[in-house]
DNA sequence: TTTTTTAACTAAACCGCTTTAGTTTAAGTT
DNA sequence: AACTTAAACTAAAGCGGTTTAGTTAAAAAA
């Protein structure tokens, strides 16, 4: 069976190329087609499974209908749900969404970027490895339109839908001091990432209002990289003399992972011995032993908006305004802080 | 800043816009294009941010470069992780790939494939939704490249990844029975799905040629859409007289993470009282408590092979040839089946 | 010197669709 | 009967590239 154009339609039929084109889409009415043509028309397509090429209706129209989702790793729940998300809200505002990973590696994120624009994508939703500012500002140079999620350049007024990752820390460090633990160490990631820092900010600034000293010893950075191999040490450090801490809060919900798992390992029992509380979680953080303390964040509230902010930019009815949403992340209390 | 196209180029250095064409895809020395010339368009075009546009050039090649994949959710970890994968190698062999979820809906999984076809992917895919005969027969009989995944039209001839499932649930159920257990109850899903169907096939062989009789009463079926209120029925019933299981089999991860979330509200002992294993897993798995003996799927190599098989239909490497292989599933034995 | 070859290009068709600016014919007005 | 108007179309340009089939001028061969 061969494919069938637009132009075999027409020669079929003895009707111009036109005729069908607007019928296809819709504008037989509205172009005074005969009922009688467009019938024909509809029918004739139908029966030989004309699919129009979007690539030359995207060329001819200007327009892909499409939008790009670049994200570090669509392998993470946490995006893969954003994804997701974004995915659902897109098509119900008419758009297609391609999308892609960058792995965390910047030189990839820019290519990437390139790639979804020569694919003629109207807009881009990024979760930046923050490490393109200057692509990200030839975007705004170029009044692209684009929304950052997640990550975030402070030093840049642009269209943004973040978590308060400051507040978000802050809370839950809070709640692990309102139990009693007066050592809380902090696992983090090296803090290229401004949301990272941002977390560490929220610790920092939950001990000092209670009147915890901070100290820098608590605080262990680990590499994005190499993490799993890291925790041992890192781990091992907190517990042992001076440091001794009767709590952990983890960065993120891959370092809850193997944090735990760690802790395990050498038998510490938590949360008598070590409470742990993770920014982030996974689907089955309530089923672990002990089931985890997370502050979570609203995935679909962060995708919803996005989009929305995104397609208002691409069909320009706001114009020029900058729009930065910060949401709340939501404290949820399990056992592994030492509660019930 | 002004978007810049080949004939800007052209025109600002007085060439021919075919030489430009010629010369920035790298076809410069085969067409004698002096060396001058070229640089000349190479450093305009890096200079003024020259972005082709994909949808012309892959209109006027016939080819877009693009493979798409269709798989029921993007938010399961399953197929957030073959997505991952699937990119990752296609990336390899100079594909990008377009994904969209048909949340298990089969009118949804056909529109994608036409909005897919008509976006001129080159080939698909398919994690189907398993109700689209028709539609994936029109793929064979075009001769369009696609590959299936994790699910199978065991009615057809086609390129196919999937796993064993049934000698997946068959290892696992054979497990339980060499700790001892004989009640030993199912959960599944609707068995629309062919590869769950096997699963259940393999659960009952695996009775069978233990001698234990099996029993249609401990074999309960949930909703896909429903199966978070339907769990604590099936569960309630597994535990009361005649049933009394001493363990369960989970189809799936997302049934065996509600399951024992349910075994644990009714504060039933796992594995004591009800060991669990599971079909498929999640991150977490083996920090949950207890730990979730899992039959784990190799979704790298799904990922890997399939997108291989695909490239070289596409590519005519092999003309017709069907091939359908089938992955073998793997045991990971934790402490929720009961040993150790 | 004339012919052939080669280097270095270019004009124009084409990919499949959309859309603008008509055209043609018939019906309605005056 | 001449003039408008409306209905039902259509030709052709254009979207931004790629590619085929040349062309032109200079160098090499005869």
């Amino acid at each position: 069976m061969k494919k069938v154009f637009l132009k075999d339609i027409a020669r079929s039929l003895s009707i111009s190329k036109t005729a069908v084109s607007l019928v296809l889409n819709g504008k037989g009415d509205e172009n005074k087609i005969s009922k009688d043509t467009q019938d024909k028309i509809i029918s004739f397509a139908k029966k030989h499974n004309y699919v129009p090429n979007q690539l030359a209706r995207g060329l001819s129209r200007g327009k892909s209908e499409t939008i790009g989702l670049i994200i570090p790793n669509i392998s993470d729940t946490f995006y893969s749900k954003i994804a997701g998300y974004v995915e659902l809200k897109a098509k119900e505002l008419g758009y297609s969404v391609l999308f892609s990973s960058s792995n965390e590696d910047n030189k990839k994120e820019a290519e990437l970027i390139r790639a979804m624009l020569n694919r003629q994508v109207e807009g881009l939703i990024i979760a930046s490895t923050q490490n393109n500012l200057k692509e990200i500002k030839s975007l705004q140079d170029d009044d692209f339109p684009f929304v950052l999620i997640d990550r975030n350049y402070p030093e840049m007024e642009t269209n943004a839908v973040v978590v308060d990752n400051f507040n978000g820390l802050k809370i839950v460090t809070e709640h692990l001091i309102g139990l009693g633990r007066r050592k809380i160490g902090f696992i983090t990631l090296e803090p290229k990432l401004e949301a990272i820092h941002q977390r560490y900010l929220g610790y920092k600034s939950a001990l000092i209002e209670a009147g915890i000293n901070f100290n820098k010893d608590l605080v262990k950075e680990l590499s994005p990289l190499n993490y799993e191999d890291e925790i041992s040490k890192a781990i091992g450090d907190l517990l042992k003399f001076p440091n001794s801490v009767d709590s952990v809060v983890f960065v993120t919900h891959y370092l809850t992972s193997v944090g735990l798992r760690e802790l395990k390992r050498r038998q510490v029992k938590v949360p008598q011995e070590v409470a742990i509380v993770s920014f982030d979680e996974l689907t089955a953080f309530d089923l672990v032993d002990p089931p985890i303390t997370s502050v979570i964040q609203p995935v679909r509230d962060i995708a919803n908006l996005s989009v929305e902010m995104l397609v208002n930019r691409i069909e320009g009815k706001d114009k020029t305004m900058v729009q930065k949403t910060v949401l709340d992340s939501k404290l949820v209390v399990r056992k592994s802080c030492g509660t019930f």
